[in-house]
DNA sequence: CTGAAAGCGCTAACAG
DNA sequence: CTGTTAGCGCTTTCAG
């Protein structure tokens, strides 16, 4: 403790960068103490508007940055947000899906929009309990997951920890971490009415009825059966998770079976419009013999052969409500879980 | 120095996350010091092999994950790599275009493969420098850029400031940062060699050729109509970005002008697909008519009306060839440009 | 209004 | 093999 200052410095076998600016330089330079530059940095009020200008500017012209690692450690909290995307090897629905993407693009501009960072991650989702290092660890304030599957409990049990938690999904029963998602039941819903109205009767349900948001969706979709009059036969559902290459297969083969029906309700655009050829190639022609109507309202929707109808999922706010959610949690205020609406898209693929 | 322990401690402000566990805890529940524990921890092997794997044991079992702000202060390094997504306001391409987006998910998984984090961020083109904070701040090691746009200088003056740096884009004369890219001239060429087989004399190129992906597919487009014995007359350039809308515009516009093409090579799948309609809508059937190539080979090009022929850009090698090139960088290493195959892919959008 | 000093949670000499 | 100790770069009492 009282040794003389001898010997070479510890220092890190790291090769710390050599012209690494810190706040001691520029204070050195200001002529004045760390603690000022920190403060006059952090707009304290406590400094004369004068130093803390010259301060500044002085940063900003020396390109100064400020060291976030020791920002953090030193206050305990950061401002980065941990975005998941589980990635199931059932449901075979990963990073790939242009849904998911656009939602990660959204998330990027909201987060941004508030000033905070963005670290992103793909979990398995049999692991996802892992998730919840980047909050330990102190990387992230919060964590946002894109898609709920079968992870129900995996996420009550991260929510019960107290991982600050927002889910893109439905909202559940006993649910105790927030969701955010579009009106599935109500999706499910329009999608049909529409086709009923078109004037189709035998149903084709594509998606993955064991998900929260696809059974929603079913739910919505028989409901309208029955209001319809039309019982439960009036609709085969493929559980086809959200493959397409598997929607393919299972549409041919019911085809080559000779199972008739002149609709189809799916629960992505992707696999919507995977399943066009198969029908094309079986002699029906879309909409004309078969309606279809998918699920997103993915852009390229309006290209497809023939542009598709489908349940627009609303992306940009969905984004901004996680992202709100997510900060209200953080702050320790409660949050809801919200339901966003939905609109139904009507082109050409339903359209008979 | 010496004054006794009074007082109430300093401590920020900050709520600091109570049940937060740290070394220090594990340390005293295993009854050894918190540097036996970091040892045991990075497996060192100067800890017996026995409490080494009791610290571990114990750590796991108490879900113990280390503070990620206190070691990369203390190392003065970090295993994140900050992935940049600028977006130019002229050429409106930007993060919702499903290349790009699928290219995020390449780095995602490459990044992830190699034990580094993925912090992203979209940055307005116009101020790219200050893309180099996340590397000054020492919030990550290095950064990714997707896309090279109009920013060359910029890109340059960053690597000179000694940030390491990998972008997606072209190989350019007196580049002093590393670009990972397709074979743009090699992918241009493909295309219209594949359309001048097909009997296609009259061509649009629909692009951005002030940007130098775009400019050395023009360049391969122009250099396969030479040896073709075909002038540059043979070829219209509609510069639009990769702007859908404007693409369909200026596409229409020519249409109603009486100009007759009978090939569009297009810079982008969303180019290509879009301007179909309009062909369709000035009476031109595709490929019949007039013969489509797309550029990428988006997930869902095979799904466009018709099928869509493309030159496919090797995504997932992408990812982790900017990875490698980037840890290179970070290690001091120099990582030589590196250029990426490209395959055409035949659909029935030209095939006529 | 400004400076001195303590300490955020961790790693790495250096001594035992 | 293990503990002691000195910081990494920053913020914030507390004292001037």
């Amino acid at each position: 403790m009282s040794l003389p200052p001898t010997g070479p410095e510890p220092g890190p076998a790291a090769p710390a960068r050599p012209g690494r600016l810190q706040m001691a330089d520029i204070a050195r330079i200001a002529g004045v103490s760390v603690a000022t530059v920190s403060r006059a940095l952090n707009g304290s009020t406590e400094v004369s508007a004068a130093t803390r200008q010259r301060i500044t500017e002085l940063a900003r012209s020396l390109n100064y940055t400020i060291n976030v690692s020791a920002k953090n450690l030193r206050l305990r909290h950061n401002r980065t947000v941990a975005v998941v995307i589980p990635y199931d090897r059932q449901t075979r629905l990963h990073v790939s899906d242009p849904f998911f993407l656009s939602m990660l693009g959204s998330l990027a501009d909201a987060l941004t929009d508030r000033g905070h960072d963005m670290l992103v991650s793909r979990i398995d989702a049999d692991q996802l309990e892992t998730a919840s290092q980047s909050y330990d660890s102190g990387t992230a304030l919060g964590i946002i997951m894109i898609g709920q599957w079968h992870s129900h409990e995996q996420l009550n049990r991260l929510a019960d920890q107290g991982v600050p938690l927002v889910v893109w999904g439905a909202q559940l029963p006993q649910q105790r971490y927030c969701s955010v998602g579009g009106d599935n039941l109500g999706g499910g819903r329009m999608a049909t009415r529409h086709l009923i109205e078109r004037g189709c009767r035998r149903f084709v349900f594509l998606g993955d009825p064991t998900t929260p948001e696809s059974a929603l969706r079913l739910r919505g979709h028989q409901q309208e059966l029955a209001e319809a009059g039309l019982g439960p036969e009036a609709c085969r559902v493929l559980a086809v998770g959200f493959d397409a290459a598997r929607a393919r297969t299972e549409v041919g083969r019911l085809l080559e079976q000779g199972v008739d029906f002149d609709a189809v309700v799916a629960c992505s655009d992707v696999l919507a419009t995977a399943v066009v050829p198969v029908l094309r190639l079986h002699g029906r022609e879309v909409p004309r013999d078969v309606a279809v109507v998918g699920y997103d309202d993915i852009e390229w929707a309006s290209h497809a052969d023939p542009p598709l109808t489908t349940v627009r999922q609303p992306v940009a706010r969905a984004g901004v409500e996680m992202v709100e959610a997510l900060l209200e949690r953080v702050a320790g205020r409660d949050a809801p879980p919200r339901t966003l609406p939905v609109e139904l898209v009507v082109r050409q693929s339903s359209m008979r």
